[in-house]
DNA sequence: TGTACATCAGTGAACGCGCGTTCACTGATGTAC
DNA sequence: TGTACATCAGTGAACGCGCGTTCACTGATGTAC
C-alpha cells in the first residue's frame, strides 16, 4: 500500500479517534479490540502505534472529543431557547431522558456511558482525569438551566440524577420499569428549580 | 487431594458466590477471572465446572446474593429506627452516600456496582434478569423510607439520584468534587419527600 | 459393622481464542539539490 | 522542473499472555450388600 500523505495520515487519526468515542460509548473501553476500532475505518490494526502510544491514551483522547461534542450539544440547547432557560431546560431534558438517548449511547452522554469503567480506573488514570474535568464542566453547565445559576447543590443532583436514570434505565431495558424511570425523572426535573425543603 | 464430602463441596460452593458477589462489585465481573475466584476460596480453577454451568450463570447467582444481601440492610434501617421513618431514611442515606460506601464496592450497593457492566448485557442475559428484578425490588423498599409510600416518582427518582450520586463519586474519587456530590445528594435527599413542584 | 465398588469434588495440564503490542517490510510521499 | 534519496503510514505476521472451558486423572467419600 505504500505511505499515506500526511494530509490523509491526519483524517484516519481523526477517523479513529471520532470511532473510539463512539465504539467506547456504545460498548466500553474493553469490549472494544483495536482490530475492531481500525477495521471501523478501513485499516489495519498494525497501524495503530504510529498515531496512539497506547489503546488507554487513546482512550482518553476519545473521552474528551466526546464530552467535547456532548458539551457543544448541551450549549444548543440554551442557544434555541435564548432568554428561556425552563424552555431549554425542558427539551434538554427530554433529549436525555429519552427512549432513543438511553437505545443509543455510541452518540450519547460519555458522563454515563463510560461512568462504571471510569469507577474502577486507577487513580493515575488519564482517562479518570478527562473524565473528572468532564463531570466539572458539565455541573457548571447545568446553571445555564437553572433558575439560580448559584445554585451549586441542584446542579450536582440534577446531574446525579440525570445519570442514575439514564443509567438504570439503560440496565433495565426490556422490561417496562425501564421506561418508568426515564419519565419519573423527567417530571422530577421538568421544574428549572426543585425546593429543598430544610 | 481426593473428592470432597458433600457437606465441604456445598460449602465451596457457597464460598465461591459469597467470593463473586464481592470480587464482581469490586472489579466488575470481567475484571474477574475463574482463576481469580476460586484460588480466592482456595482452590484452584479446574474444578469450577463441576458447581456451576458458566462465569455468566454465576455472575447471575452472584448478584443475586448481593441483592438479598443489601436487602437485608435496608431492612435492617427501617427496623432500627421502628415509626421513624425519616431517622431511618437520614441513617440509610449517610450510609449509601458516605465515602467508606463510594471506597468499599465490594461489600456496597451491587445495582450501583453492577450497573454500567449490566447495560451492556444482552436482552436474554440472566444477569440482567437479575438485576431489573434488583431494581423493581429497590424501589418497592424506599417506600418505608417516604412519608407518603404510595409516590412511586419519588422512590424511583430517589434511587436515580442515589445510584447517580455513588457512580459519579467512585468515577470522580480522588478529586474534592467526588465528596462534594456525595454532600450534595445527602442534603438533597435528607427530607422524606421532596416536593415536585407542578 | 465390615468389605467391595461406584461416585464425583477437586487437580493440573491442555484446548482454542482473542487480546495489546511489536516488528520487518512495502512503497508512495516528502525533501534536498 | 527533474532526479535521488530519505522518511514513515500502513501492512500483516508474530510475540507473550490470560482468558473461559474441557478433560483425564486422583483418591476420599458414599453406597450396596
Amino acid at each position: 500500500m505504500g505511505r499515506a500523505s500526511r494530509a490523509d495520515a491526519a483524517a484516519h487519526r481523526e477517523q479513529v479517534v471520532i470511532a473510539a468515542a463512539r465504539l467506547f460509548r456504545e460498548r466500553g473501553v474493553h469490549g472494544v479490540s483495536l482490530s475492531d476500532l481500525m477495521a471501523d475505518v478501513g485499516l489495519t490494526h498494525g497501524g495503530f502505534y504510529r498515531q496512539f502510544a497506547s489503546k488507554e491514551a487513546l482512550a482518553a483522547e476519545a473521552a474528551a472529543a466526546a464530552l467535547d461534542e456532548r458539551g457543544r450539544e448541551m450549549l444548543g440547547f440554551t442557544e434555541r431557547n435564548p432568554d428561556d432557560h425552563t424552555a431549554a431546560r425542558r427539551e434538554m431534558l427530554d433529549d436525555y431522558l429519552s427512549p432513543e438517548h438511553r437505545d443509543d449511547p455510541g452518540t450519547g452522554c460519555p458522563t454515563t456511558a463510560l461512568a462504571g469503567e471510569v469507577a474502577r480506573e486507577g487513580a493515575d488514570s488519564a482517562l479518570r482525569a478527562t473524565y473528572t474535568e468532564g463531570v466539572r464542566g458539565f455541573v457548571l453547565k447545568l446553571a445555564d438551566f437553572d433558575d439560580d445559576p448559584t445554585d451549586r447543590d441542584h446542579q450536582i443532583t440534577t446531574l446525579c440524577t440525570m445519570v442514575g436514570a439514564l443509567m438504570l434505565s439503560r440496565a433495565t431495558a426490556g422490561d417496562p420499569i425501564s421506561d418508568e424511570i426515564l419519565d419519573a425523572a423527567k417530571r422530577l426535573l421538568a421544574t428549572p428549580t426543585q425546593s429543598t425543603v430544610d
